[in-house]
This record gives C-alpha cells, structure tokens and sequence, in this order.
DNA sequence: AAGGGTTGTCGAAGCGCTTCAACAAGTGGT
DNA sequence: ACCACTTGTTGAAGCGCTTCGACAACCCTT
C-alpha cells in the first residue's frame, strides 16, 4: 500500500504538506498543491482509513440502523437506507449498516468504539430503549420517525398526522360520507412505532370536523387478512365509497377483491394510498395517493446529521408536509353525481 | 474515552496483557483474565476501531456493494442485505453499505483506504466492470450471482438453470404441453445480470427434452404491462395451460387478470413462481414456486467471505440447490384430467 | 541438581495519519 | 529601512492499538 510519506517523497515536501493538501485545512501554493496531485494520481495513493480515523477522531462513517424484519414496508425501508447512503458518499462519509436487532447494544459498541461519527435511526418506537444512550452519548443521531419525546434529539419523518388528514379531505371534497381505513397489520400499533398511530389520529380528527364517518380497521399484508377485513368492513358499513389503504401490501388485494365484487374504481368507490409513487402507478388502477417521501426522508435524515457533525446544535424535529397526488383511484362519491 | 491503557491501569496489568485477553492470541492465566475483563466491564471500555484497524491493518467489516435501484427484486436484496448484516456480526464484522452506482471506483477506494477487509458485490453482471480491480486487488471478495468468466472469484447463487428446469418439470408431470414463461423486464436481460438468462437456458433445455412446448417472455412489473404480455400470450398459444412466472412483481397482477378473464387457477392453468417464499404465500393463491433463497445467499456469502479473510484460497462456485414447494396454484393439466 | 520446555507477562517499536507550534519568506504600511 | 503581518511549509508529537522479542517463573526430565 502507497503512503502518505511515500507521496510526500515522491512529490518532494513534507508529510505534513500532503496532508493539508488532501484537507485543505492549510492554504497550499498552486504549484505545490498540483506536483502533490500529481504524485497522488501516480501512485494511485488512496490514504488510510484506520489510521485517519485514528489521527483525527473522526471515521468519517455514518451508522444506519435498519429493523431487521422483511415483512413490512420494505420499499421504503430500502429507498431510505439507499438514499443514505447516496448522500452519505456526497458528503465523504460512508454508511455502516446495522440491524435493529442488536438493539442498544449497537449504539454503546458503535459510539464506543469509534467506528462511525453519527447514527441514524430508523422505524423508531415511542419509547424506543436506545434513546437515552443516544441522548447522552453526545454523538450526533438523527432519528427517521418520532418517539413520544423527541427532546434533545432531531428527528425527520413525513407530517403523518397530515397525511392522514389529507386523505380524509381529498375524499370528503368528493363527497364520501363513509370512509374505511385499512390499517397497518396490528403488531404494527402494538409495537408502538408512532407513525401508524398519528396517521390513525390525523385521520380521525379531520374525519370529526368534516362530518365524515370512519371506520378504521389494522390488516396484514396478505390476500386473506385483507379479505376478511374488507367483508368485516362492508358488514358494518355497507354504504362505505372511500377507502384509505396504510399497509402496501394490501392494496393490490383489495384492488383484487373490489373488482372481484363488481365494485368498480373509481366510479363506485374510491381509494387513496399511502405509499411511495412508484408502488401507486403499478397498481392495477393508478393510485390516488399521498407518497412516502423516502428518498427525501432519508436524504434529510444525512444533511441533518452531518449538520451536527460540524458541530450545530440543538434540538429539531423537521416534518415533511404530505403531498396528494389524485389519480385514477378516486372519484366524486355515486351518491353525489 | 477509555482507552486500553486505562484499563491495564485499573487491572494493574500492562497494555499487552490487555491487548491478549481481548484477543485471545497468547494464553493468558485465568486469574489475570478475570481480573483484566473486570476492569473493562466497570470502565465500560470498547476498543477504539482505528487504532486497532491501524495497528493490525484489519478492519473487521466487510464492505456490501447493493444496486442503487428500487425497481427490482427489492425484497430479495433487503433480506441479503439483512441476512449479510447478521451473519457479519456473528463473525464479529461490520458491514458497510456501498451502492452499485460508485461502480469499480468504490472497490478502488475501499480497497485502497483498507475501508473494509473484504466484499460483497451483489448484482453481477456477465461481464462486469468491478471484475478486473476484485482479481488483481487480492482482497477477499465473493460475488451473489456468477458472471461469464468466475475464474480467480468467489461466487454464491441459487441454481438458476436448475431452477428453470425443475418449474418445467413440475408442470411437464402434471401433464401440462403448453407452457408459458413471464420472465424479467427486458432491462434485465439487456443488462446481462445472467440469473434470467440461466433460468431461461434451464427452462428451454429441459423443456425440449420433456416436449413442453415454451414460450418465454420479458415482461414489466406493472398491471398494464402484465395485461398486454398476458394476452399476446393468449393469441400465440390459446392452449397455454401453465405459467412460470420470474418477476415476482408480475404475479399479483396476473393472477387478478387470470380470475378477471375467468381462468380459474389451479382448474384451467398452473402457475410456478420464481420467488421468496414469503411472496408465494403472500398472494391471493398460495403459490407453488421455487424460492429464491436469499437468506441462505447472504449467510453464505459472508461465510465464504470470511474463510478468505481467514486465509483460504482459491476460486469457488457454490449454487444453492432449488427447492420446488408445490402449494395452491398448480394442478393437473384440463386435458389430462 | 542441572538442563530444556512451557507458560504468563511485559516493554517497546511501530501502524499511517493529523495537527500544532515554529519558522522562512514575502508584503505592505509607515 | 524597519516592524508587523500574512502565507506556505516543515518537524515532531502523538492518536490507541497490536505484536515481537525478551524474560522470569515454573514444570518436567534425566
């Protein structure tokens, strides 16, 4: 492996030089700075991450700890971890991918041990157990999602209390009077990762102030839960026209099952996903939705950390405003036509 | 932070005797051990990364290079990507995510700065461009997927050709004739990632042999675009009775437009997916398909991965055996009924 | 009782980099 | 012509760990 000192000989000047042209925390001459270049590209030095690391306390490396569950919003979970690591590099740092499964235990070995500078968070629970480490760890973490008490930390989610009053509008502007939710699979609200929760009263507070009637039901992803949840639903409210569908995996399902009862969309009844786009415009019909920012959550989750990397302070909490995107899932209610 | 001299401090012990009782390279007396892990315990003491990684020019995490795309077998990537991060911890290694968009410049970078000890390259094409630097950087390398010339490589896939094979068979005994294949978007094949093009060899060969007549076609992931491949489908082979299905984000859709025309499966046609099981017994028919095991391609890669880094050379192909789990959606052929 | 092995511990030399204090050389004000 | 700066460069001191050779202390052999 080429060396720093090697490039320093190589080019003619000192170890130190070499450094401070790689980081440019000194001014160098022009000429100096080229021949450096120069001698780098020939010898094709790439410097040492270790000692680096060691050198200046710093690994330039950014933890993402990922839940360790494949049974549940995959796509998103994936376009974040991608778009962390996209922006990561544009940011010189590297990612450190770590399962959720190691729990706290990962942040005390990861901050203890030096390996990366910062940790982002996903799929956060309200009362997550890592939070206390992360908040006197002093390291800078910034959380995707939002536990009970976000003090002293920064957190980046998308506005889910928004959303689910976005949805509930955009379905009352068309006139539906009776709106079902189809809902996370349960394990989702019993685990108490928030998000399902805020969308749930978002939903519900919006539905009370336009005089909606809503009937909110949790489903699992498969083809059979989602059949029972819907018969459920309809026993108990036959006159439902608006659906609002959580769970991804769903959707395809209830497409399915809808047309299957000669229910069409979105002339009989209307449906609004929450779900990245790129799921909304492979369904069976093009989905009216409300997207799952993930690249943008995921994107905001580095800027926000390496922010505190450089050494910014205090406490955040940045919202993505929703937005609705109404395509050919959604209608003026038949009663109203 | 603590640092390994405090500890030997506390433990009344020098630096080196520390160093052994952490690594376990030189015996050390029980009495001495008990008395050094005491001392770390209380100071909750963690080895700092870079100077370990500097002093043995180890760095204990193994570098997983995944494609920046969210278009494509996402769950078959996320429960690798899973399934690498939890056997690496089993081996005491970390695991750093790069994105297949850096391309041979990240294995140049992470190879040259001693980033990571080794490397996982998922994605691989017949021809791949990070091929060349993985040879000649002779740092532990193991490829998920094999390209056209795996010599002096390491490489782990699920049998695709056999894989092919053992769909046309399944429904060659059910007496189907007339077999139609829906593979990968034409991207895919274009792109030269060979498992399509493995699975598609496996499917003719073996259906030749068997005279099962095969008609093998690319198709999108969307609704629509299963919709028109599904019916010029129909129009060359109204006898079609079986359907081997590769892109898994096809199945959903096609099994709604099989019901939609009134084709009732297993009845009327067969279908044999290629894909997780957890997809399979997803849909709105539990699936008859061949898993693609990623779980088991990420174990083995890091098992692999790690004999290198322990010093064991030489070139391996290792493919995973298909297994076929016949469930809801295949049956015997109308005819033969 | 002497020699030859083990076993357990230690001191010191680095690993390759960053960074600080120091200094040489040039720049401009007076 | 002098001082006070700024600019560009350097040497040396670590950062916290691993590892090698050395060495004491003990155990068997003979």
């Amino acid at each position: 492996m080429v060396t720093l000192a090697e490039v320093a000989r190589h080019a003619g000047v000192s170890a130190s030089t070499v450094s401070y042209v790689l980081s440019g925390k000194r001014s160098i001459s022009a000429a100096t700075r080229e021949r450096v270049e120069q001698s780098i590209r020939e010898l094709g030095y790439h410097p040492n991450a270790g000692a680096r690391a060691l050198a200046s306390s710093r690994s330039n490396v950014i933890a993402l700890m990922m839940p360790l569950r494949t049974d549940m919003y995959v796509p998103v979970m994936m376009e974040i971890a991608l778009a962390v690591a996209t922006t990561a590099r544009a940011h010189d740092h590297d990612v450190l991918l770590l399962t959720g499964e190691e729990g706290p235990e990962a942040v005390r070995r990861v901050v203890g041990s030096g390996l990366a500078d910062a940790m982002i968070l996903m799929d956060v629970e309200l009362d997550d157990a890592r939070l206390p480490l992360l908040r006197d760890a002093g390291r800078p973490a910034v959380l995707i999602g939002i536990p009970a008490d976000p003090s002293g930390l920064t957190c980046v989610d998308l506005d889910f209390t928004a959303t689910g009053a976005l949805c509930v509008e955009h379905l009352a502007e068309l006139g539906h009077r009776d709106v079902a939710v189809v809902g996370e699979a349960a394990a989702v609200y019993e685990r108490h990762t928030g998000f399902a929760e805020r969308t749930r009263d978002g939903l519900r507070a919006r539905a009370a102030e336009l005089g909606v009637r809503l009937l909110h039901r949790p489903c699992e992803g498969s083809y059979a839960a989602m059949a029972g949840t819907l018969s459920r639903i309809l026993d108990e409210r036959p006159g439902t026209t608006g659906f609002v569908v959580q769970n991804e995996a769903a959707i395809d399902p209830l497409l399915s099952l809808l047309r299957q009862q000669g229910r069409a969309v979105p002339e009989d009844v209307s449906v609004v996903a929450i779900c990245p786009d790129q799921v909304a415009v492979q369904a069976s019909v093009r989905l009216t939705s409300v997207a799952i920012p993930a690249h943008e959550m995921g994107r905001r989750a580095v800027e926000l950390v390496m922010a505190r990397v450089r050494g910014e302070r205090g406490e955040r909490l940045e919202l993505l405003p929703p937005r609705l995107t109404a395509r050919a899932s959604s209608g003026p209610a038949p009663a109203a036509r």
